[in-house]
RNA sequence: GCCCCCAUCGUCUAGCGGCCUAGGACACCGCCCUUUCACGGCGGCGGCACGGGUUCGAAUCCCGUUGGGGGUACCA
């Protein structure tokens, strides 16, 4: 006998109702944000309904501060919800804190119809019976309670008990079909009546996931592969609310592969490349990471990595998400990043610059008119050396100090021509006259001083001005810089130079 | 122990029985471009875990082995 999820399951013509349901502990991290992409992406592509619940029912964990951390998150990327917490919708309340008396009118149905029983035996007594009949002690809970008499009831009840709720397994194989695994099959028996609510009365994720699954009729269940082995249990149980008329349907899962960090360990929330926010600080762009991200599991085509949120939407089919767990690579998602960050227009890129330059300390709350020329004219020689927002202010610092406050790192000293002094006066010397302050004028300028006057190869004859100026090895280019500084401010930093 | 999932270059992947002498991307190594660093261009390195089947033909299908992961909670 097998138990199949199939027949029951939602029909082509209802729309695609999906869910986001996180805890909230601590900080948002990738594995998180990629579940939460492939269920936004999945309910765009359908044209249904992403839903935002929160799964707060461990009061001991969860927290404010990581519920505000959340919203933040989804908000930075973009990723927007139909209904849910703040939006709004109509199955409110969206937090399951808030939802505790729902839970407990379920709970009283699924008791009287049989589908869940008290059980009063200890962790102890069970093992004690494994024990007993020459079991393995570890095997986990017996069914013992199932079928108690009204009298052992009873004096389970004269000795201060309260019983669990379990839900009664039925002894049959349990099959449903994964969107991205196919059909997976666990064998009858070898999951025992699991616990729903707890002694105190307090409800578990084991109900209230499926319960709310069902009240707010979802479709399509996308989630972590961490969660695969508990699907038998919750498929046992929407069987039992179809049959109480409060689940319609059978939602299909999809169980999608783990992020998983160096070696074979899982990502966990302590790994730095793994939280969210650090990887903003860092100068991810939503529009890199969600491509990278969805490239775990993922690809848009056989050569192209490089994709836009739209692209993702319209070609995203969650039958063609991978079940096999993907590494979080942060040199390739630094590069996807990069290339993201080229394709920004030039305003868009240089607006984007600025809380990376505040954070630096190279500008103040509001930019001065000089500030904003300066980044205007500086972003465009950065866009295409970085690969996140937060290399632009070591760059760009130079542009940003006062001429006496440039400090000239070591690495900048090293490797100038032997006649440095010479070569400052005779870059000084060819400066001075030019009139129009222009980068083609200043190459030419240095050009005919230094190369062709004193013979000293391009790729040594610059040096010394660049270190001049921008105190750095390296910079952007430097022509342009010195355009920006201005004649004054260039000829100053170099004559500083060559003085000290 | 039992249950379940997974297995293509170092990493992410294309591949869904013949287009595969296995394609792309990141990383790495050369060369070119070049005022530094990048960007860009060209080239190189590098893989179907193993063993059985099925088939005229297998990276692709089946079985097994090995290896990895998850579950077996009054966590989620």
């Amino acid at each position: 006998m097998t138990t199949d999820a199939a027949p029951a399951s939602t029909s082509d013509e209802t729309t695609v109702r999906v869910r986001f349901c996180p805890s909230p502990t601590g900080t948002p991290h990738v594995g998180l944000i990629r579940t939460a992409l492939f269920n936004w992406v999945h309910a765009k592509h359908t044209k249904g309904t992403f839903v935002f619940r929160i799964e707060d029912t461990d009061a001991a964990r969860d927290s404010e501060e990581s519920y505000e951390q959340l919203l933040e998150a989804l908000k930075w990327l973009g990723i927007t919800w139909d209904e849910g917490v703040e939006v709004g919708g109509p199955h409110e309340p969206y937090r399951q804190s808030r939802r505790l008396d729902l839970y407990k009118d379920v709970v009283a149905k699924l008791l009287e119809a049989g589908y869940a029983y008290e059980s009063y035996s200890s962790p102890d007594e069970v093992e004690a019976r494994h024990r007993a009949a020459g079991r393995d002690p570890k095997l986990g809970y017996d069914n013992f309670d199932r079928d108690l008499t009204d009298e052992q009831v009873a004096a389970f009840r004269a000795e201060g008990r309260e019983p669990v709720l379990r839900v009664r397994m039925p002894d049959e194989d349990v099959t449903f079909t994964d969107l991205v695994r196919g059909d997976i099959t666990f064998k009858a028996g070898s999951i025992p009546d699991y616990v729903i609510v707890r002694a105190d009365g307090s409800p578990l994720y084991t109900l209230v996931n499926p319960v709310d699954d069902a009240l707010m009729g979802i479709t399509h269940v996308l989630r972590g592969e961490d969660l695969l082995s508990s699907t038998p249990r919750q498929v046992v149980l929407i069987r039992a609310l179809m049959e109480l008329g409060i689940a319609k349907y059978m939602p299909e899962f999809g169980h999608l592969p783990y992020v998983m960090g160096e070696g074979n360990k899982k990502l966990s929330k302590r790994d730095p490349e793994s939280n969210l926010f650090l990887l903003r600080d860092r100068g991810f762009i939503p529009e890199g990471l969600l491509n990278y991200l969805a490239l775990l599991g993922w690809s848009l085509s056989a050569d192209e990595d490089i994709f836009t949120v739209e692209q993702l939407i319209e070609n995203f089919d969650v039958h063609d998400v991978l079940a096999n767990p993907a590494r979080f690579d942060l040199k390739k998602a630094e590069a996807i990043n990069g290339t993201h960050v080229r394709m920004l227009e030039a305003e868009d890129f240089r607006n984007r610059l600025v809380p990376y330059l505040r954070t630096a300390g190279l500008v103040g709350e509001t930019l001065t008119d000089r500030e904003n020329e300066i980044l205007t004219e500086a972003a465009p020689l950065v866009q295409e050396r970085i690969g996140l927002l937060g290399e632009a202010p070591e760059m760009l610092s130079f542009l940003f100090k006062a001429d006496d406050g440039i400090d000239v790192a070591a690495d900048a000293r090293k490797g100038l021509p032997e006649n440095l002094a010479e070569a400052l006066d005779a870059a000084l010397a060819a400066l001075e006259p030019v009139g129009d302050w222009t980068a083609e004028n200043i190459q030419q300028a240095l050009r005919s001083a230094l190369v062709d006057g004193l013979g000293l190869k391009p790729r040594l004859a610059f040096g010394p001005v660049r270190t001049a100026v921008s105190g750095r090895r390296i910079s952007p280019p430097l022509f342009e810089s010195m355009v920006i500084l201005g004649k004054d401010s260039s000829l100053a930093r170099i004559k500083a130079f060559r003085n000290a």
